[in-house]
DNA sequence: CCGCTATACCTCGCCTGCGAGGTATGGTCC
DNA sequence: GGACCATACCTCGCAGGCGAGGTATAGCGG
């Protein structure tokens, strides 16, 4: 996940580490910081595979910083993992907002789509949180106020995404399949 | 989180590792699959600490069951769990959502909506996902559609979260602090 | 009664991310 | 000009979770 944020922040413009950080911490919505053991060596593996290179200038106002950049291959890179996404990249909210974060870069409209409907075909599956036996529980059917919670509160990112992905899938490919 | 997640569940009633799979798998929303190679040894480490006993049944109509219960201490450690659930527990969605599910079991109303208020001071701290510079990005503000949506979503359900924890706190501690 | 399938449990190695530690440098304040 | 702080980078060991593999058992179809 830290890689492909790296990765995409990377293809807007060359960062340096530090800003980097700072940028992927926002990621996640609420900032929640990136720890550096975390950041520097996704860095060294991408840089390592050939995807990123560096070029260091001295500090603006402290020690000098390395200034990262997409090579041509990490461009593909990011292009094919963006295009490849699927199961925790689609199942999973964290991952899925930072594929998200940088779909824009894959350029062809008919693969973001392509995208797009895979999550939306994952988030049709039917689901429930709690079940008795096999029955699924509605949120009015348990006393448990938190349970009630967890229910409503999913009911709702789930209505406010499909929303979304409908009317982005119409925009994308108007007479698109299905 | 997937220990958590035994703990809470064995509070409820004795379950052999089968089933809890099922029920933790269900309990992210959208069922997803727990790994055995997550399970089993995550009870392990629960049995070595003396937060569950195990006793063997014939299995119903396959292998031979092992029936797994919280222990006194097992309960302690459930109720010390939920009540000083912080840091990731509170910010990222997925374990929040784990400790919300148990939280029923941690008795005491005044913890209950202290874990409660700590999810809300979290949320209500300024956020964004995207910058230019120090400005925060408004969902308007930019033409990138995907990023519109991320913002969008993350609006959504933040809004019913807040909602909720409103009237829940309210329910829990008519006259409690703030 | 043989093989298949579903159930049930377990282990191993890997990968990702975290936290705690460390180094170095430029700017600011006294 | 020395202390201090913010910036900037890095390493190491650890822990949690995954996937691929393996074992065993009960029931069922032919």
């Amino acid at each position: 996940m830290v890689e492909l944020a790296i990765l995409g922040f990377l293809g807007e413009r060359p960062l340096h580490g530090y800003e980097l950080k700072r940028r992927v911490a926002h990621l996640t919505g609420h900032v929640r910081p990136i720890a550096d053991g975390t950041l520097y060596p996704a860095i060294k593996r991408l840089e390592k595979a050939g995807w990123l290179s560096r070029r260091t200038e001295p500090g603006s106002r402290a020690a000098p910083r390395h200034v990262l950049s997409l090579t041509e291959a990490g461009r593909d890179e990011l292009r094919r993992r963006l295009r490849d996404a699927g199961g925790v990249q689609i199942s999973d909210e964290n991952h899925w907002f930072t594929v998200l974060a940088f779909l824009r870069q894959l350029d062809d409209p008919a693969q973001q789509a392509a995208v797009l409907r895979r999550r939306r075909d994952f988030l049709r599956e039917p689901s429930s949180f709690f079940y008795e036996g096999e029955r699924p529980l509605a949120a009015e059917e348990f006393e448990d106020p938190f349970r009630q919670g967890i229910l409503t509160i999913a009911r709702a990112t789930s209505r406010a995404e499909m929303r979304w992905l409908h009317a982005t899938l119409k925009a994308l490919d108007p007479q698109g399949p299905r």
